[in-house]
DNA sequence: GAGCTTTCGCTACGAGTCGTAGCGTAATGG
DNA sequence: CCATTACGCTACGACTCGTAGCGAAAGCTC
C-alpha cells in the first residue's frame, strides 16, 4: 500500500488489520466530517490505534485519503455487454455509483486539488486511482475495434492521444455532472451522454 | 460581492479598495502557497488590512476563495467565429487558459470539494462561476441552431437537459484534462475534442 | 526458550492557526 | 456636532499539527 516492507525481514511485523481499520476509519470520517474537518487524531481514535502509528505509515492527510478513496474504485469492472454503447453505459453507471458515495465526493476532489501543487501526490493518485479507470477505457476501445464498431488506429502515438481524449471526456463529464452540477448521473443521463459521445451533437436524436 | 449593503445608509462605508486588495492578495497567496497552506492571517497581511476586517466581510476561507477565483472567469466571452466548431474551439481555449493559471488550479477544485458538504457554498459557486460558463453554452447552441448546424429543440425540458449535458461534457473534459490528467488542453487537443463532440467517436477522422 | 529487532500505545510538547472579543480611532451622513 | 458604522490593533482560549521519548508487545532467528 504505502511501503512494500522493503528490507525488514526481522522484528515485529506491521499489523495488516490496522491498515484496514485506518482506511475504513478514514472513509467513515470523510462521510461524517468531510475533508476539511477531518483530523488525523480523530481517524486514529476511530481506528483504535495511536496517532503515532498513523504517522509512521502515512506522510500526511493527503496520502492517507488517496489510499482510502482508491479502495472504492476496486470494484470497477468492464463486463462485455455486447456493444460499445452498452459497455460504456455499464461502466459509466458503475463510476457514477462510486462518485455518489459521500466519502468519494468529499475526498476525491480535495486530493486532486492538492495534487496541483504536489507532483508526488499527483503521481500517487495517477497510479492508484486514475490508471485503473484508464485501463477500462482502453479495454473497451479494443473490444469495440474487434467488433468493428470503432476504426482501428495503426499509429501508436495517435492511438494514445485518442485514448487520453476519450478518457478525459468520459471521466470528466461524469465527475462534472456529479460534483459540480450536483445532479445525478442516472440511466437517462448516461444514455444521452453515450449517444452524443458515439454519434456526436450534429446527429439528430432518433428517439425524439 | 458578498453583501449588498442592504439597509446601511449611514456610517462609514466599506472600502472598495480593500475588497479588491483582499481578493488580489488571496489569488497571490493561492499561487505561492496553494489552498491548504493559505491562511486568512497571511492574506490580511498581504492585503494590508487587519485580520478582523477580513472576517467581517467573509464567513471563512471557502467563500473568500470562491470570490477570488470567480473574478478570473470575468474575461470569458463567446465571439462569433462563423461556425459551431470554431465557436467551441475558441471558448474552450479561453477556458483552458484560465484553468492553466495556478490560482485557478489550486483554488477551484478545493472549493468544489468543500461544496459537496455545504449547500450554501455550492450555490455560491453556481451563481458566481458555473452559471457564467453555462450561459456561453446556451448562447453557442442558440447561434448554431440559427445557422442550422444543430437541430432545433421545441421541447423546453428536453432542451434544458441537453444543455446541461453539453455543458458537463465540455467543462468536464477540459477540467479533467487539465487538473486530473495534468496535460495541457492545447490547440491540437481542443481540435480533436471538438471533432468528437460534434461528430462522435464512430465517425472516422477525416484528417488521417 | 533467549535475544534481537521492529512496531505499538501512550503521554507530552512547542508551534502554528483559528475565530472572536474588546478597545480606541477614522470616516461618513443627517 | 453627533450617531453610526468600519477599521486597525492586541490579546485570548481552543484546537490541530507533527514529533520525541518511553516501556511494552510481537514477531523472527538461533
Amino acid at each position: 500500500m504505502q511501503s512494500r516492507t522493503p528490507a525488514s525481514r526481522t522484528g515485529r511485523p506491521r499489523s495488516a488489520a490496522a491498515d484496514a481499520a485506518i482506511l475504513a476509519a478514514t472513509r467513515a470520517a470523510l462521510v461524517e466530517l468531510g475533508w476539511s474537518k477531518l483530523t488525523l487524531g480523530d481517524v486514529a481514535t476511530r481506528a483504535g490505534v495511536a496517532k503515532t502509528t498513523l504517522y509512521r505509515r502515512w506522510a500526511g492527510k493527503h496520502e492517507l485519503v488517496v489510499d482510502a478513496v482508491a479502495e472504492l474504485f476496486d470494484e470497477l469492472e468492464m463486463p462485455d455487454r455486447g456493444s460499445l454503447a452498452a459497455d460504456i453505459e455499464g461502466v459509466v453507471l458503475q463510476f457514477a455509483a462510486i462518485l455518489d458515495r459521500p466519502e468519494a465526493r468529499s475526498g476525491l476532489m480535495a486530493v486532486v486539488a492538492e495534487s496541483t501543487r504536489d507532483d508526488a501526490l499527483r503521481e500517487r493518485i495517477r497510479a492508484s486511482i486514475v490508471d485503473r479507470q484508464m485501463r477500462l477505457v482502453l479495454e473497451g476501445r479494443a473490444r469495440a475495434q474487434c467488433r468493428g464498431e470503432l476504426p482501428p488506429e495503426p499509429d501508436a502515438a495517435e492511438s494514445a492521444r485518442t485514448g487520453d481524449l476519450i478518457f478525459d471526456m468520459v471521466a470528466g463529464a461524469v465527475v462534472h455532472r456529479t460534483l459540480v452540477s450536483g445532479k445525478p448521473a442516472d440511466e437517462e443521463w448516461v444514455h444521452s451522454f453515450t449517444r452524443v459521445l458515439l454519434t456526436g451533437l450534429t446527429t439528430p436524436d432518433p428517439s425524439t
